[in-house]
DNA sequence: TCGTTTTTGGTCGACAAGACCATAACTTCC
DNA sequence: GGAAGTTATGGTCTTGTCGACCAAAAACGA
């Protein structure tokens, strides 16, 4: 950016804006995919996504398009987190596509916006099979999400935005066991969560038992202390090189 | 990206890569600075960069500005970690940058580059002063390097990136309180990173002391532990939103 | 009523982290 | 050449965290 330059000497990119939407449902972590209705890769599932306006930043662009396809109009929860712009990524032009984040607590109807022909959530561990195949290079910007939101679970409150505004412990915990493939102990999440105060808040109220019967649960909703990190840290940290004891 | 488009429906626009080199010196924290040769912001204070070309990927295109801004070839210590694309942040068309991390071990020569006036090693406290104003939206830019390099710090091995081949503990520790604006106990941090085999292997050599005197300090090269993580955790923060004093 | 399932609370031991002290090895200064 | 200063390195102790495991409580279905 240094050089002098001249918008006509320079190459023109088109520049995208694409959302990886991740969901829980069923204890399992879901990924919003669409059918592209149109060429390239035609039929293909392909994460939302469209181009960028001069006029907006590439935060509202996101948001837009967050709007436009789900609906939901949250921009709190949209996270950039990566840019690609391979050659040849689209087979028609240049195209750097800039890639957000957004959790949600639960995509209640999927509609199929006006430029897809279908819309599903799907598991992320079947779109990111081997045999699953994704239009563009979207499933590295899809692989990519996931590994964000691992390593976002421990330093944001990003658990938060899988559950609804009011939520038990048993379910945020369903969410870091999801996302990590772990199983954490139920007495030692609670204690934690609720043991300090600021980060969940009991609403007083229960929730209604599951159809295999049970305690019901008791109700939070989400305190204050999320906005500076979260109460569980990742467990075990790679340890290669175990030697000694 | 699921509608049908046709490239010259869209907007076109630029697509540059800026690199935030940083580096130590002194015990503080620098960042390399040029002085623009030419408009817009012609004799303000920038972070090198240029336009992607569209037979490379952002990778390279991050990898070749840092090889023409400072001579040196490591790509491996090159992270992208933004893009920005506000309207207007270039006044004369629409600009957006990927923004690259590159963390050096010692920037001996600095040489101005082609394009620039000028070059310099700023101290970050100094380039994100109030009073120090840089072209386009780099300010912010530079903030988000620093803040991302505080969170990798714990999170990947890019200490042993600020250091040499060879380093003495102190070097090591030296980085971590720079740029956590931290005070760590020298034994205690020995003691974490020497105790477990795979983060330093000492060379058996010994570093020269410095002017005032003192023993010797031993010299280590990094090991293979670090590609997996830091052996320092962040402590925890008691005041936040500490600036880059 | 009992049996099952889930929540919720308790205890205990292993281990990490940091404060602090002590010693060793080398410098410069007088 | 010795003294004083500076840095590296090792030791110990205390504190708090974290997880494994146990146990009780609260609902539901039969």
């Amino acid at each position: 950016m240094a050089g002098g330059y001249d918008p006509s000497q320079f190459p023109a990119f088109a520049v995208t804006v694409d959302v990886v939407i991740l969901t829980m449902s069923g204890g399992r972590l879901h990924v919003l995919l669409v059918r592209r209705g149109v060429a390239p890769f035609r039929g293909m599932w392909a994460i939302p996504g469209g181009f960028k306006r001069p006029a907006e930043t590439l935060d509202e662009a996101a948001k837009r398009e967050l709007a436009e396809e789900t609906g939901v109009d949250s921009a709190s929860l949209l996270k950039q987190f990566g840019a690609y712009g391979d050659p040849g990524r689209d087979p028609r032009m240049n195209v750097v596509t800039v890639a957000y984040l957004a959790v949600l607590r639960a995509v209640g109807a999927i509609v199929a916006g006006t430029d897809a022909a279908a819309a599903a959530l799907v598991p992320v561990s079947e779109a990111l099979h081997e045999k699953t195949e994704l239009a563009f290079d979207h499933s590295r910007i899809v692989r990519d999400a996931v590994e964000r939101v691992r390593t976002d679970l421990d330093r944001t409150g990003i658990a938060t935005a899988f559950v609804g505004p009011t939520f038990t412990v048993a379910e945020l915990r369903a969410v870091y066991e999801a996302v990590w493939g772990v199983r954490l102990d139920g007495a030692n999440f609670r204690r934690r969560v609720v043991a300090e105060d600021g980060w969940v808040i009991p609403t007083g109220r229960r929730a209604r038992p599951g159809s295999s019967g049970g305690k019901p649960a008791e109700l939070f909703r989400a305190g204050r202390m999320w906005r500076h990190g979260g109460p569980i840290r990742q467990p075990q940290r790679p340890d290669k090189g175990n030697g000694t004891r």
